[in-house]
Order: structure tokens, then C-alpha cells, then sequence
DNA sequence: CGGGACATTGATTAAGATCAATTTAAGTGG
DNA sequence: CCACTTAAATTGATCTTAATCAATGTCCCG
């Protein structure tokens, strides 16, 4: 019952291959992990080891931003121009329709590109509201595309990108569609644990960003719903969850239940 | 009582501005419409007239492939190599999740780019099927890449494809999250009916293509409720349903409901 | 040391799932 | 062309899940 404060004291420092980092800073300082990841649209001499954070430096030649926890980095019906780069932080995406329902439709954490939502007609279709105080590189998408100068590669990279989002959408959907509560939560919970775990973070043991409202919102239900799933989970001792701070029991039941039983 | 069949006899000929087409016939006999919404991919050179419907014609100088009702045009692993221009016909895409439930995650018609699910990461993700008699222009993907030769603004516009099936994910996701089964029924019915209008066809009545099964995994409900709402909907003149052959009698009602009352 | 946002928990209700039985239409083959 | 077969759709009765309404508890921040 005496749990250790700040979660994210690793016992799992065996998770994977990643570094053994057991806090979770408010701002990570690590260099464009994309760019280590071949994922980095900005520029291909994003490479430089950079380990320091330098308020206002640009690694990539490209102007960083500061968002505070609750701002918005675009909000739906913003000109499309420029996309996102999410260096440090996390944010929700949130998409309100016209009956003032909203719906959260992903939470990107550091090193995803935000903005696509922009490129279907020309002005963005979400708010992109910082979860907490967040950093973002801007890529004005204009010369981002003239960079290309031709080079169909870099094209194909964006059109991943694009396609990655639709990917996560239809993962979702699937969730949305064929789940109930229970598993609904369940992956949602995998989802955030592996996520954390490939930017080599404690897979097990993670402090959730966003409140029971937004993942209520994003999973297509009611807020006291995912209340009482995480307290169903946690009577199984499949989790122990204290408020925001999540700590993953058994794994393995986790993802039976994420996948239907 | 006394329905004219086939369905689609318009008497909203007054509709839009699309050429009074008052049958849907099984094979479309129009020239490729994507080349007049600028939004063919298969080359520039697709422009022609060509009105009518040879068996294995070429107009794009891309093979066609012509699929029977029930016929798979891809399947989920299959290695990505095409993308399919749904040039006549109709289309179910379906996932199958590893518990055996299926998701209808669109019905593709003439017209629509297929294949996009494959970009993500080089295998599809999704089961085409065709709902009805159907015809595709093939279109390989490596040879759509070389061929825009550094052109910036064919990459753009394969962005933009990629992008709408994206947007079209998040309007469906939103009606899984927050509407209920009326709702959803009713703003999948607009779609559909939209959707055939801008293709010249009656937007008031047409043949669903689907199973109310379909339907139902397109939903994220049973195929009971799918009938039950159906049902209340005639019962309150909104709709005539004659099993797939529908009339909308009352648009805007059918409106109303569709965005929440 | 409050004050307010966030979270938990309980009681009740309603929407839709599930189970089950028909009904209807569309092919199919004699 | 008609009887037969089968897939699809409708309809009814019951049950389950999650929504809703409401109260209380807890933590974080100033």
C-alpha cells in the first residue's frame, strides 16, 4: 500500500531493449528520436545527438513552440499550414461535432506528427490541446514540400505517415465497433503501455495524462463507466491504479482481455 | 403499394445537377468520372469520352479486372502491390479481428480508390469484397509512383487520398462514439444517398447493395436493431423499405435525425 | 488550510443484445 | 414454369450492459 512516488519507478528495467529510464519527466530531453527512427520529416540533417534542451534552440532548422497544459497547438477550422512535430509532451485530439458532443480520436505522445487532419481540405478538423506542458517543432508544410525537390522517397514517407493515422483510426474503430467496456479499456491501457514502452519508458508503470472524461471520450463511453472498469481491474489485480498513476499487475491477463478473452 | 421496381425511378429528377440517370444499372457505362473530378490517379491522359463499356477496354492503358458478387479484389495479407480505381459496381472493405468478429469499415462505390490500406505497411490490412457484379481499373503502385517522375503535385494528390479515407474513418468513428442506433442508421443512409446523388444517381431511391448484416458491422450493432430502426422509421414516414429497396420519403427528417434531433 | 476539479461509488433506468420463431424473397433444378 | 431450398429479413420476449442520476470522497493547487 505504500507506493512509491513519482510512479514510473521501473521493476521492469528487463521490459525490452531500451534504456533504463524509470521517471517520466515533464519534458524528456532526448535528441529528434525520429530521426533515429528514419521517421523525421523535417529534414535529413536531423541527426545531431543534441542531448541537451534548449528553450528556444531549432535542432532542425525548423522554430520549436512551447504549449502549456491545456493550450491548443490548431484548433478545428485553423487554415492548414504547418504540421506538428511533438517533441516533448503529450496531447489529445479531440474532435467536437455539431451537436457539441466531442470525441477524442487519439493521444500522440512525443515524436508524433500532428497536423495531418489538415491535409484533407486545407483547414484542420481537430483541436490539438496539450495534456501537458509540451514542445512541438513546426514544419510549415509548403516547404516541407518543396525540400522534396522532387525526391519521391520523402513523399512516400509522408504518405506512410498519413497512412499510419488511418491505421490507428480503423484500430479504434474496431474497438469502438466490436468491444465492450471492459476490453475497450483493456487495449486502450496496451495501447498507452506499449506506446510508452517502444519511447523507452516503464511499460508497467506509467502516469496517465488525461483525465477519465478524455478517455471516456475516446473510447465511446461514460466517464463513471471507465471508472468502475479500472476498479474492476484492479479488484482482479490485473492493475493497481491510484487516481492518474497506473501500474500494470499481469500483463498477460491485460491482453486477454484487450483481445475478447 | 404499388412500387415501380426497379428502384431508383427518380422523381427527384430536379435533384442536383447530374444528368437525369433514373435506373442504377448493374455496370456503370460512364467514362472514368475520376478523371473529371481531377481526382484520377491513373494518369493525365485519362480523359476520354469513351462512353462505352468493352469487356476488357483500357482507357488508362491500366488493365481492368472485372469481379463477381462475393469476389475478394484483395485480401487482408495479401502483399501490397495495386491500388484498385472502382470503376463500376460496389464494395464492402472488411476487417477481421483475431476474435473472429468482423467490421465493415467502408462500402466503397464506383468511383473509389481502393487499396490504400496497404501503404501502411506494404500488406493489406483489409478484405475487399465486392457487393455486386463490379469492375476495377488496376493501378500498380510502383509504376504510379515512377510515373509522376518528381511531379510534387501527383504525390499531393495521393496525400489528399490517403488523407479523405482518414477523415472518412473519423466521421465514422464519431458516429460509433456518440450516436445511438437511430442516429447511426440515419446518417449512414445520408451517406449512401449523398453519395449516389453526386454520382447522378436518385438520392431519394436506390437499392442497398448490402445485407443488413453489412450494415450492422458497418454500425457497430446487430442486424436486428439495424431492421428494428428501419422499421420505426417507416413506421414514422421517414422511410419506405421494401428490403433493400429504399425510399426516402422525408429528407429532412431523415436529417434531423441523423445530427442528434 | 480551504476550494475546486477530478474521481469513485451506489441505485435505477433504458437501450440494445441475445435468443427464438416466423415470414419473405430469391434462386435452382427438375 | 413451378415447387423446393436456402439466405435474408422481420418480429417478439427476455436479459445484460452501460447510461444516467446522485451523492460522496480525494487530491492538487493556490
Amino acid at each position: 500500500m505504500n507506493h512509491s512516488y513519482p510512479a514510473g519507478r521501473g521493476d521492469d528495467a528487463q521490459d525490452d531493449g531500451a534504456p533504463g529510464r524509470h521517471f517520466i519527466p515533464v519534458f524528456s530531453s532526448d535528441p529528434c528520436r525520429l530521426a533515429a527512427a528514419g521517421a523525421c520529416l523535417a529534414s535529413e540533417s536531423c541527426q545531431g545527438p543534441g542531448g541537451e534542451m534548449p528553450g528556444q534552440a531549432q535542432p532542425h532548422g525548423m522554430p520549436r513552440r512551447m504549449v502549456r497544459r491545456g493550450e491548443a497547438i490548431y484548433r478545428a477550422g485553423d487554415a492548414f499550414g504547418n504540421l506538428y512535430q511533438l517533441y516533448a509532451g503529450s496531447v489529445k485530439l479531440r474532435v467536437t461535432c455539431s451537436s457539441g458532443v466531442e470525441q477524442i480520436v487519439s493521444f500522440p505522445m512525443a515524436g508524433a506528427l500532428l497536423g495531418l487532419d489538415g491535409i484533407e481540405d486545407g483547414a484542420h478538423t481537430c483541436d490539438a490541446i496539450a495534456l501537458e506542458d509540451s514542445v512541438v517543432c513546426i514544419i510549415p508544410f509548403a516547404e516541407l514540400v518543396a525540400s522534396w525537390g522532387g525526391n519521391t522517397m520523402m513523399a512516400l514517407r509522408l504518405n506512410k505517415a498519413i497512412a499510419q493515422e488511418t491505421g490507428s483510426y480503423r484500430r479504434l474503430l474496431m474497438a469502438l465497433a466490436c468491444m465492450n467496456s471492459d476490453e475497450r479499456v483493456a487495449s486502450f491501457l496496451l495501447d498507452i503501455s506499449g506506446r510508452l514502452g517502444a519511447s523507452g519508458y516503464s511499460s508497467r508503470q506509467f502516469v496517465l495524462k488525461m483525465t477519465r472524461e478524455d478517455i471516456a471520450h475516446h473510447l465511446g463511453m461514460q466517464l463513471e463507466t471507465v471508472s468502475r472498469v479500472l476498479g474492476r481491474l484492479q479488484s482482479a489485480r490485473v492493475l493497481e491504479v491510484r487516481r492518474r498513476h497506473l501500474h500494470i499487475l499481469d500483463p498477460d491477463a491485460l491482453r486477454k482481455i484487450g483481445s475478447g478473452y
